[in-house]
DNA sequence: TTGCCGCATTGATCTGGATCAAATCCGAAG
DNA sequence: CTTCGGATTTGATCCAGATCAATGCGGCAA
């Protein structure tokens, strides 16, 4: 098993032979569901390997994007009776599951990893503030190269550090995550391009002028 | 001291003793700060009575409100080295406030303590996944709905039912929190009332068709 | 009582991003 | 190689909500 990037990290190895006797190491093809919004919450999942789109939709069937777990990432943390969200995989995506039985029983008996998940909560909400921001008082440029420069700093945590930001997403996943429509990505996408301040390339983008976009982001 | 709402619910009698011991009673007028973005996070608050205002600024002043905290609600959960937002008190405000080494100390002694502050954490990120979708994907008229609604229900968990809904905080605090202009929801407002959709009274609003708010809500 | 002063409302106009409508691109299947 | 279908780009137009601009309305101090 891989060992898991962001929970696992301050395990003893004892503890982390008992997580490894309860995950279940699973995999996805793309666009293949994990889970959907409002089903009943049997397995926390941590992604091993690829990209997973996270998304909650209303009736009419607007659809807003809360997020794309990397490797590392944990689902279903703020489990209920019911996921709060539906997942996807974006591409071919590895996963550890754990039941909830499996997963209750692991908590209660390690505080260490309890510690952990906890400190990755606290850490995923100070994200959502910082994306409620983005959503409620950045203009459409804005909102483009601060998901460019996250998806940028997120690679390089996970070891790969690049000035070509992997984009696995399609446009419409992007305009669903930053509250946009497709055209207005595209288009805003075409004008940084024309700008010099990326370059667009095949399954991503080149950043071209990283001191523009950090000032844009400021 | 008064009990606190949201966290100490599941703890024993001499666990809650020790928390008293450690709980500094403070409070605050209106306006007061308790804290600032960046600031270095010295403590953590568990609001006790009165409301407030939590939100993150722009360089160039521009504002977005994260939440509003009732009494029971905690604050700085996601604490590294420096809050991740503001914080400020909208009326007179009373807290328990809890040194960064104190609650350090009681969360490594309190698993029991632990798991409820992380049951928290994972409601928090919950509610900030809706309110992505309500920045994102909602009308104008929605986001007022939904944010009444929000606050009625929040007000029916703290005991205090009612079809008036209790705003203390101001029509830019209320745009701020869902991404609009203070004209705009005065506008949306007046439009709702002149439905009979809502009745405007002094500090608040008075739910007169739940159902319509409801079936918008969705 | 009067005069502020900070909210809040209302009106007129503007505009960023949405919507509607074609192209164009491109990878996978045949 | 060609054809097909989804993804993307580009263009024309529209409109919800922003912006600009008064005006109204308490509460409170003198």
């Amino acid at each position: 098993m891989v060992r898991l990037v962001s929970v696992c990290a301050s395990l003893t190895d004892d503890e982390l032979a008992l997580l490894e006797q309860l995950a279940m190491p699973t995999h996805f093809a793309s666009g293949d569901t994990l889970f959907t919004q409002g089903s009943e919450a049997h397995c926390v999942y941590n992604v091993t390997a690829g990209v997973v789109r996270l998304y909650k939709l209303l009736s009419d069937g607007r659809r807003q994007v809360v997020g794309f777990a990397l490797p590392g990432d944990f689902l279903g943390l703020a489990m209920r009776d019911a996921y709060g969200f539906s997942a996807d995989a974006i591409g071919d995506v590895a996963v550890c599951a754990f039941s909830r039985a499996a997963y209750t029983a692991l908590v209660d008996a390690k505080p260490h990893l309890l510690k952990r998940l906890h400190e990755f909560a606290t850490h995923e909400l100070t994200l959502a503030h910082e994306q409620m921001m983005l959503l409620g008082r950045r203009t459409a440029e804005e909102k483009l190269i601060c998901f460019l420069l996250g998806m940028q700093q997120r690679w390089a945590r996970l070891g790969k550090p690049s000035v070509t930001v992997q984009l696995p997403m399609t446009r419409q996943d992007i305009a669903d995550f930053l509250g946009l429509t497709i055209e207005t990505v595209s288009r805003t996408f075409t004008r940084l391009a024309k700008d010099k301040t990326i370059l667009i390339v095949p399954g991503g983008v080149r950043v071209m002028n990283p001191e523009r976009m950090h000032a844009v982001a400021a």
